[in-house]
DNA sequence: TATGAATGAGCCTTCATTCAT
DNA sequence: AATGAATGAAGGCTCATTCAT
């Protein structure tokens, strides 16, 4: 308890001097809030349908007042988008990690791709209800399409280093776009356990691979 | 006296003659007026986000009271099913079309699956909301899945024309999965016109065609 | 055809000459029909809670459409005292017939009372709701009292036979207001089935039945 | 500073001592609020037929809004049933009360009971109500019961008190059962002022107690 | 007369958001 | 800043009753 009390003393002491500390250190701690209460909203997607998950139920998660959330965030949908992007860079960040690696292989990408979504469910529940949602403010459109197209850079680059030549942004996009298609067609393929699903998906992640490795050898 | 109960014997006669036909007909209209309100809601769910889509707002396209839908439609989710088997099917018949002609190609299947589905956003749509929504009915659940079965099984057929050998039903999920993929990943391109969008999709769809022909010419 | 038009004559020809049988006839029918519905609303009532009754329901367990109904019942409440009064009227006729027999005693009387009420819930169900809801018309309530009167002045005439003297009323009040209550209160004894609960408020009627032959005998 | 912070501190030791406190006054402020809403369906009760009373209605004689019951009441018929119960309570307590005293007699406990639920009609008619309708939820059935029991082994006390032998248990049901029959049944007296019906109902109460005095006294 | 589709008011309930404390 | 009670609009659904056929 002194201890806590000590560092309060000394950070209003800061306060005075150094007030750009300060408030990069207020700037600090509004972000880690924000970040709490989107670690929490992700647990609540993880848990429930995305149309069951309410404001309440986040803030609950989060350990705070419902009222509290919109200190930080303006509205419902605001919170939903950053909790998504944080989410794709997750994804951008392990796609680039596989990529990173030396000797990596299409079908390792693939797969870890469709692993990642499986495992984090919300980020692509969320994002397929982004896009039948449609109607994104411009402000979100911008951070969205970034991640979007950071990752597709990251393609881009695998598709190169495949040898492929000319424009690979078509690559880029049908590779994309399968993947995702996979993760949604098949989400709840009727019947089957969830183990057995994700190995499905991993089958046809690798076919899906396989042809591209196919097409860039020819 | 004797003579009226002929004759009532007679309309009664006549009456159970005709039944079935009066009963057709009023079989007819019923089916006639599920359809009338299915175009209604289809029509409603072109003009506004899927999640945002009301009873009454159907009603209202249909020109009808809410309660009147309640008479052809036991609740929400069984309306919004039948209209989306309705849309399924009109999938189905237009990649049997294709695949009924002699010369067709694995382009033109996928075109056509592109452009069907592009035409008629709100089936996808509701493929997708069903797909993330998770929660069907299992009466309901078995007709989505048969329409998706049909589609699939056709597939198949095309894959084995092809020349594919063993199972191809793998092959029929990917290239599935991959149209779909498409459709939701790129239907909210950002910055770019309807017809711009349709193009890309289709330039995409021929990249996956092309992809399984390599494959299967090898 | 023509033979109809005939009969349609002949009996215009009647309707002339013998106006007062026609519309007894008629008077008659009309009577036939009210019952063939009131019959359907008491199998309605048997089956399911007084408040889950719809006038849907009894129009198809009698097999008519619901806007017939309204050609014998001005609204749902009438129809629901008329059913109620037929009802009524027989358990003050089961009480009659073990009334008019020599050597009954109240045990009996008590015992019928029940029997004939827990067989046939609804009639008390009905009682119960016509009390509660408190809002009868008022020429529907000249009928139900003349039955409650009725059955009043039967519990009269048995206590007279058992030797009371003076004015009897209050007693066939008590008497009649407790087997009410004994229905009333262990009609959903908590985890007893149907023939225990039975066989329970039978002891307790036969308890009330002895206070009452106590009494008298004093 | 250090003294200011120290102050922190003391509040701080304070708030954990206070914080039973607090949570304390909050949950009496959430009984409160309970017990204004209660209040006011009991009001409403008293006001329609049951059937007709709605969380609107509720909520408006409450002067909240029909959204702000939920947060007390998980639904509608949890606010029923303990309205029920408090006023199960208050006919427990004033039964109880008349038991505590020496010299009570059964005619005074029948008459306050009579009392206190002629006056209190929404009890008893809510009691009728579930009764009637039959299908409470298992958690509230629990609650209900308890309360039911309660009265009735003090009414066991009382018959045991008056020198009954054997299993006494029959004779509190039959008592228990003989009283609200009275209520239920002469409730809506025709033609009589609610003085009158009370009156009368007390008469009856009056010859059920000397009924089960007799038999006792045998 | 009978039909049964349609009405439309009204019910219970939910939830993003606000605001007094 | 945080709380959390309250709002109030809105949603899905039901059903007595009406009315064109």
């Amino acid at each position: 308890m002194t201890n806590r009390l000590v560092l309060v003393y000394i950070s209003r002491g800061k306060m005075m001097k150094t007030k750009g500390a300060f408030s990069r250190l207020k700037e600090q701690e509004r972000k880690t809030r924000k970040a709490i209460i989107i670690d929490a909203a992700e647990r609540v997607f993880a848990s429930k349908p995305f149309s069951k998950v309410t404001m309440r139920d986040i803030a609950g998660e989060a350990g705070i007042s419902p009222g509290a959330i919109y200190r930080y965030f303006p509205d419902q949908q605001t919170l939903f988008v950053e909790a998504f992007l944080i989410g794709a860079e997750g994804i951008a960040k392990s796609v680039q990690e596989i990529l990173s690696k030396d000797g990596y292989t299409i079908d390792k990408v693939a797969e870890s791709f469709i692993n990642y979504l499986f495992e984090n469910d919300h980020y692509f529940k969320m994002m397929t209800h982004f896009i039948l949602e449609g109607s994104i403010k411009d402000s979100l459109l911008d951070r969205t399409n970034a991640v979007a197209r950071y990752m597709l850079e990251q393609f881009d680059t695998m598709f190169k280093k495949m040898g492929a030549t000319g424009d690979v942004r078509p690559l880029s996009h049908a590779f994309f776009a399968a993947l995702n298609g996979i993760l949604i067609t098949f989400y709840n393929y009727p019947g089957r356990g969830r183990q057995e699903i994700l190995k499905h998906m991993q089958v046809l992640a690798r076919i899906i691979a396989s042809l591209f490795k196919n097409r860039l050898s020819l």
